[in-house]
RNA sequence: GGGGCGGUAGCUCAAUUGGUUAGAGUACCGGACUGUCGAUCCGGUGGUUGCGGGUUCGAGUCCCGUCCGCCUCGCCA
């Protein structure tokens, strides 16, 4: 139908004679003269339908195409007398001979011109067959498709073998909620979408693969996030008989080679940084290190005051204080800002943030404002610990530790975001080592394991772990284990561990857990089972594929950079699922619905 | 499950203290126009103000309920 794209032609296809096929992006008409910007996945191309070259009645329809119409042009090409250097095409134009409309079009409820008036996310979801036809969702589609052909085109060159693996999985006992799948032939009994193919790759890997690759499809029935979506992708991976660093370089490689070819940046070698680290300086286990605003531990030094708030967090079990400096922002620092960053906090269950300014004194610099009259007594050991300078501001955290350092973490990355702190042009890559195994619910009073309970303690860990008792807590909270995340600029692109390949460890895991032998070998004895039979060492990793193309467009949102994306609750607004079935369906599969 | 923001023409938005016939841009339709690239100019069609109830002489606006979209806390090994 076509000879060429809409994004093809050029200045030396002069007076060729072409056929080009896409949909009306905008039409300029002059009466007698009617420009129509045909486009396609390829780019734009001028059409000009001129009465002086073709007849009045040519004209006239092409003067009258409604935008999306979706037409068939034939023509000669000519160079144009005024290029437009904004598209790759814009030196020519096809003077039209002949139009047809292959497909009239409804008036669009997106229309895919109009970028900078995009409908609300509702009607783009609703409509995506429209909003995909914006050169932007074909510019993330392209990217996406990218990523995923430099991934399979690395660890192919690596040796690594792309395999497939169930979507109708076991249940498993921890970790996210399930998506369930009734069984017609097994009345009473559910299949459970994968969480990720995390077991079956161990498989694999039993089964002397060595190295596995697959692009996959995880689903987690969880409250969805800006993020996090309940199904998506993962580039899954995982190798036998290596070590962690043998894994980290693998997949530091990977990722450089990624960014070289798709964003045309070459990454330098990945920091690395200990969870105990990350959570002591950042706040968190994935730091955005783009910029400073460090919690810095200040709990002797308030220890020495009678301020009533830092006394009574330092009572607290694991009770601290902690400080951010702001340098160079008490202008900023307005005391209604500084209010609102008391409210902000308290959704992390802090109090708030005691704050004060430091200024200039008439022996050297010191506090003012806010708590500033509370912790006068070590404000000059307060302001040298913190590197202060005049016209800075400290925000204080108090509390038990782990409410300090979640609530200061999240205040340090709405400060730097505020006070716009953050190199936008920046690449800060870093992998996060040393986990802990387990983590302790207080409420519940059981651990859980923090990456997924398949994860190896560090060897030089296991002796330690094996000989752990149930209740001895503070024991278990700090044993290491061989996991890693790898982390982009605050975001968690990436996740993995070295895995357990011995039964006894596998199984003390399970015990630690609070999983009984009967249901350890009523849900996992398939794993238990293949642990008998000479498991390789072996470790892997899982990056999430969305948030790849998150990153590598800079898009702050997974919607937009899938095809067909989800609400927020769930739905898929084109097609109506989830949607009711036949009571008929329910029967055969056993099910009764109680809604 | 909790908190927040939003829903008005196909689309993006406006509408004073609750007050006349709910407006504008764009898309669409008609007309003028031969070098546009956000074409321009003139005219026109287009509304269950998400839905249901209430208060009021009078509701887009206030109240209650509900649905939908987004953000967020809990949640996500």
């Amino acid at each position: 139908m076509r000879t060429h794209t809409c994004g093809e032609l050029r200045a030396d296809h002069e007076a060729q004679r072409v056929a080009l096929c896409g949909w009306v992006h905008a039409r300029r008409g002059h009466g007698k003269l009617v420009f129509v910007d045909l486009r396609d996945r390829y780019g734009l191309t001028q059409i000009v339908f001129d009465a002086e070259d073709a007849p009045e009645e040519l004209v006239d329809r092409g003067g009258r195409l409604p935008l999306e119409t979706c037409v068939r042009v034939e023509g000669v090409v000519r160079r144009r007398r005024d290029a437009n250097p904004k598209i790759p095409t814009g030196e020519v134009e096809v003077v039209a001979d002949a139009l047809e409309v292959l497909s009239e079009t409804a008036n669009p409820p997106v229309i895919p011109a109009h970028e900078d008036e995009l409908p609300s996310e509702e009607v783009r979801m609703r409509h995506r067959y429209l909003d995909l036809r914006r050169p932007a969702m074909q510019r993330m589609l392209a990217t996406r498709h990218r990523i995923t052909k430099v991934a399979r085109d690395f660890f192919d060159r690596e040796g690594f073998l792309e395999i497939e693996t169930p979507v109708l999985c076991r249940s498993t006992p921890e970790g996210a909620r399930d998506f369930l799948v009734p069984s017609r032939k097994q009345a009473g009994m559910w299949y459970a979408l994968p969480q990720s193919p995390q077991l079956f790759k161990q498989l694999l890997m039993m089964s002397g693969c060595d190295k596995y690759l697959q692009i996959c499809r995880c689903f987690r029935d969880e409250e969805p996030r800006f993020d996090r979506q309940a199904e998506f992708s993962q580039i899954d991976l995982e190798m036998s008989f290596v070590t962690r660093e043998q894994v980290l370089d693998v997949m530091e490689r990977f990722v450089r080679e990624l960014w070289r070819e798709v964003v045309g940046f070459e990454p330098g070698p990945f920091p690395r940084m200990s969870y105990h680290e990350a959570m002591e300086r950042f706040g968190i286990d994935r730091p955005d290190t783009r910029y400073g605003l460090e919690l810095v531990d200040v709990s002797d030094l308030a220890q020495k005051t009678d301020f009533r708030v830092f006394r009574d967090a330092l009572a607290k079990e694991r009770g601290t204080v902690r400080a951010i400096r702001v340098p160079d922002a008490a202008d900023r620092l307005t005391r209604k800002v500084l209010d609102g960053y008391s409210k902000f906090v308290q959704e992390f269950g802090a109090g708030g943030v005691p704050w004060t300014k430091i200024v200039a004194g008439e022996s050297g610099p010191g506090v003012e404002g806010g708590v500033a009259k509370f912790i006068a007594p070590i404000a000059s050991a307060l302001i040298e610990r913190m590197e202060g300078e005049v016209g800075d501001v400290l925000l204080f955290g108090a509390d038990a530790r782990s409410v300090c350092l979640k609530a200061l973490g999240e205040l340090r990355q709405k400060v730097a975001r505020d006070l716009d702190l953050i190199d936008e042009s920046a690449w800060n890559f870093l992998w996060v080592l040393d986990f802990p195994m387990f983590e302790y619910d207080g409420e519940e009073r059981r651990f859980y394991a923090m990456h997924h309970p398949f994860t190896s303690p560090k060897s030089e860990e296991i002796e330690r772990f094996l000989g752990a008792e149930t209740g001895e807590i503070e024991l278990i909270e700090s044993i290491v284990s061989d996991g890693y995340d790898m982390v982009l600029n605050g975001n968690e692109i990436g996740g993995g561990s070295i895995r357990i390949h011995r039964q006894d460890v596998q199984k003390k895991v399970f015990e630690l857990l609070g999983i009984s032998e009967s249901e350890a070998h009523e849900r996992f004895s398939f794993l238990m089972e293949a642990l008998r039979y000479g498991p390789p060492p072996m470790g892997g990793i899982a990056f999430g594929l969305d948030r790849l193309v998150m990153q590598v467009l800079g898009i702050d949102n997974i919607r937009d950079v899938m095809a067909f994306p989800k609400t927020h609750t769930g739905q898929d607004l084109l097609t109506g699922a989830p949607g009711p079935v036949d009571p008929e369906q329910l029967e055969e599969l056993h099910v009764r619905s109680t809604a």
